[in-house]
DNA sequence: CACTTTTGTGACTTAAAAGTCACTTATGTC
DNA sequence: GACATAAGTGACTTTTAAGTCACAAAAGTG
């Protein structure tokens, strides 16, 4: 046994901690720059190490880009699962669900969501990523739909209503800025309101995010 | 002169019909593999010819890759334009423009947007194409205004309204096929209305476009 | 047809980034 | 301190796609 018993991380914790950090940058660079314009290289300058240390943690860059994938697809899970937990309507669980989903991908510790081009997973791996997403949007859809039966929701096609709301979230990516005006929390809270307003049976007649009042 | 008097398309026009051919295909593939994932000997492969001979019609991928942008930018100009010119309040002229916007891009014979890649472009032509982005955002954003002003749209952060819309719009361009249930007519209505109901001051009780009532 | 100009090609060179490896530096253990 | 193991590096090879070029095929013109 080592001294200090478990209070220090110990070696695993260490390494898995490294590999977590060498995702969120890439996810950050891959998104910007998109899969096949990112470079490793350009990873590893961002984390002040070469680019063959990087290779001690991932064992390519597909498996590097598999990787960012299935961390989005977790933070959309989980989402999905505090919304139906939480909210009490279809409408609300969808507002939960969605707000707390943007706010993850733009937070401080965020894995921005990845824009899917495609060609850049192949095989198995591609197929995994796509089951999730096709998983994620199909419990999308039944919110949408169980918002229409409670009287929540207008009646309205739920893909076309799914895809509107995920336009709008996944945007957010693309000109968020974490050193702008806003934070994330009120950027999710102002977006996710206004655009599931759009769905609303009963729309107030105004709009309470504190953005909207500034 | 030659025969037939102007009967015939002459060269230039050829040339130019050629070049929009190109400009048409990549920006298609660029869409979906990202500029850097796109290769010309994909878009060659596409329009039956050699890689080499697009050389006759475009300088290099960048060329082609700004003059892809111009186009898109182009589009987005012209559906501002056609808002401004056949709405009569704020929100209905955001309405006619952004699914006129949306029409033309994933019609048959439309140039998807592109997702501005950070470092795709460079220099002066990065410049000039923020620009013209830049241009036609500040127009969205004062149509808004201009709709919080006549009382058609409720009082909410303009900016933040169209990047909303923007979001919704140009995700379609990731989930749209031409050869799926929805035409792009179908699909640029009922979508708009969704989204834009969510601004709306008086928003109806019940959506019109056909998809949300099939 | 004979000649010129335009359009297009296959085989090449070049550039950039993925991936590897023999080696150095750091860390932990007795 | 001495040893063992892990972490990290610079210089390399390999791969892929951009871009070029000498030549071939096609089209226009007298």
């Amino acid at each position: 046994m080592s001294r200090w018993a478990s209070a220090l991380p110990d070696r695993e914790e260490v390494l898995e901690a490294k590999r977590k950090a060498i995702i969120r940058e890439a996810a950050k660079v891959f998104n910007r720059r998109g899969s096949h314009g990112a470079t490793l290289d350009d990873v590893a300058e961002r984390l002040g190490v070469s680019k063959a240390a990087l290779y001690r943690y991932v064992q390519s860059k597909q498996d590097l880009l598999y990787a960012c994938h299935e961390e989005a697809m977790e933070i959309a899970r989980e989402s999905v699962d505090r919304g139906e937990r939480e909210g009490r309507t279809g409408l609300e669980k969808i507002q939960i669900g969605m707000s707390t989903y943007l706010r993850e991908m733009i937070g401080a510790m965020g894995v921005p969501v990845l824009i899917l081009e495609e060609n850049s997973l192949t095989g198995d791996q591609a197929r995994h990523i796509m089951g999730l997403r096709d998983e994620f949007e199909k419990r999308m859809r039944r919110l949408v739909e169980e918002g229409i039966g409670d009287g929540s929701i207008l009646p309205l096609n739920p893909k076309l209503a799914m895809f509107m709301l995920l336009g709008a979230v996944h945007w957010v990516t693309k000109w968020y800025s974490p050193d702008g005006a806003w934070s994330a929390d009120e950027v999710a809270d102002a977006l996710i309101e206004m655009a599931t307003r759009g769905l609303a049976a009963q729309p107030g007649d105004r709009l309470m995010a504190t953005i909207h009042n500034s």
